[in-house]
DNA sequence: CTGAAAGCGCTTACAG
DNA sequence: CTGAAAGCGCTTACAG
């Protein structure tokens, strides 16, 4: 033992922080019996229990979660990694689990991927380095570094986003192709026979790729042309929603309908034609996918597969959190579906 | 020492957790080596340094931080605490602050009070007990005592969103109570002379009366009326503009020109007005707040004051980041300031 | 530049 | 139901 440790708090002073030996000293109790007061309190007898918790707020105690899991390994902290945080979608995903987790007292820690899969795989690695309790992220497709890693952990995961068999764990999500395949039916039904797809940066934004793949197997199954989707490099939003409409009414004069990989393009697009005096659906017909509430209030209102992302969030949270408290966490994977709301933009 | 301890790994069988003293054993250095080559590379010769990389990448070790934590009693988490995660405007100001943090290896720890300040005090606390690098926390309201806990706490905390005097510690953002006026300033310009202000919640969405305060003293120095704000219970949505448009031109047939609280509300108007058949800005001018890029978009655009909410976030990492590693960190409150973008709508 | 010792504040796994 | 001992995996503060 050093002379004069500079971490020795001299004796006369009140301790610059709280920790459990003080609350200890001040109930009359061991350490063990604060500790289990505060984790375990229906194992310590009620006597017991009141003058600790007594002394807890006496003296304004605030357990240092750091310590606590170090020394049980796990902490109660949940990261969530997402490719972006601009895109509202993740973003409902991230507030539903937050909402679950946040009540049962679990600190959610953010992470973004830029659609990176190596820039996941540090990142998942890094955050394995808080001992969280499990963790939540978005996608089935990673490294094999990275699905290895997180099968080996042998704690909870849930994949979130899209619907698949084979997760690393758990999944919850929806399929992107039936969503397509199922917009690609009511346009069939609607009566457009020349349809384009517009997305954004479909190599690393692979569900929307997914999306495009069902319309396409719907158009082949209607002898329909399918042409390649036009993938922009840049971000979607709305403006370059409009502007997408416009390059493609003008390199294609033979479409009749144009499938957006997102509401956002898609009200972008109603806006324009809007400004531009062109009409929808009769001269082009606009569809989106996402739901967003805006899209209803759209003259035409906007024809879009609406997906339950808050839910997913929850869901995946909710069965996290059983899997943690060892409780039954029901199905492994589940598919939330989707629904297509038909407006008069197609 | 317990005759068998059933944490002691078997000898034989590989480790299931790498820790330093493993890398430290084949590196052939002590532990401290090792952390330092992790900490402080520059501390340590290269051909230990050489030695330690080769160890650490071959084992694939993971730093534990939450050790590290506990024995440094400091962590590189910075936790955010907003009022809600539904709000767009958050969400950008978390955005910026994670690109900067997340760039200098530091993870964001998310909570949202729910416009609740005793939700916030715990929060606070609790997140507290993860020895955070230091704090982002949305507003300069809050109970005295999460002032006076984050006031004694002897770390860097930023205040974002709203701009004013006499922070915690460091302060990002800009005066509601200006751009309240600097609409009402553009709307009695472009000559509005009754005037209404529409929110949602505006007794714990403070900022929103600050927008409100503003256009208030504008239109004293007027002399021209001042209603007192309508404000919903509901949460802000484009839904809930366009039906709040809607009675209030029924309540006050006399308006001729409404400033809502934010732009979704704002849009939500311009829509419904546009299915009503009500022309805008003849018979009603409207006006936003926050500067979505959506607003320009709309017919006719939407007049707005735009704010660099992202900004907002960048700017306080980046504070925080320099505090925490000690260098300078400028001035400690930064206005940020906003600009009114003019559109058809008013 | 490098290392041996002690300790961060909890919880685990016993034992009673 | 309660507690004494040991340890979680790091870093701090010395000393050399």
């Amino acid at each position: 033992m050093p002379k004069t440790p500079a971490r020795m708090a001299a004796k006369s002073v009140p301790p610059s922080t709280i920790t459990l030996k003080h609350v200890a000293e001040r109930a009359g109790v061991s350490p063990i019996t604060v500790s289990r007061v505060i984790n375990t309190p229906d194992a310590v007898s009620e006597t017991l229990r009141d003058k600790v918790t007594e002394a807890i707020d006496a003296l304004g105690y605030v357990p240092n979660r750091v310590a606590g899991a170090l020394a049980s390994a796990k902490s109660r902290v949940v990261p969530i990694i997402v490719p972006s945080l601009s895109n509202i979608v993740f973003l409902e995903v991230i507030q539903g689990a937050q909402d679950v987790l946040n009540a049962a007292g679990y600190q959610l820690l953010l992470g973004d991927t830029q659609f990176d899969l190596e820039r996941e795989q540090a990142l998942a690695n890094t955050l394995l380095g808080w001992s969280p309790a499990g963790m939540i992220i978005a996608g089935l497709r990673h490294t094999d570094r990275t699905r290895a890693m997180l099968k080996t952990w042998h704690r909870p995961v849930v994949e979130v986003m899209e619907y698949g068999t084979k997760p690393i764990d758990m999944n919850v999500g929806l399929s992107h192709y039936k969503a397509g395949d199922s917009m690609g039916e009511h346009l069939v039904a609607r009566g457009y026979r020349n349809i384009a797809f517009i997305g954004c940066r479909m190599k690393v934004d692979y569900r929307a790729m997914q999306r495009f793949k069902g319309l396409e197997r719907c158009l082949k199954r209607h002898d329909l042309p399918c042409r390649p989707p036009f993938s922009h490099d840049e971000m979607s939003s709305a403006e370059l929603g409009g502007d997408a409409l416009m390059r493609a009414l003008d390199l294609d004069k033979s479409l009749d309908a144009i499938f957006f990989a997102n509401d956002d393009l898609a009200i972008g697009a109603i806006l324009r034609a809007q400004r531009e005096g062109i009409a929808v659906p009769k001269r082009i017909a606009i569809a989106g996918f996402n739901g967003l509430n805006l899209g209803a209030l759209m003259q035409p209102a906007l024809t879009t597969i609406v997906s339950p992302r808050q839910r997913i969030g929850q869901i995946a949270a909710t069965k996290l959190l059983a899997r943690i408290l060892g409780q039954q966490s029901g199905a492994a994977t589940v598919d939330v579906g989707f629904s297509l709301r038909a407006g008069g933009s197609t």
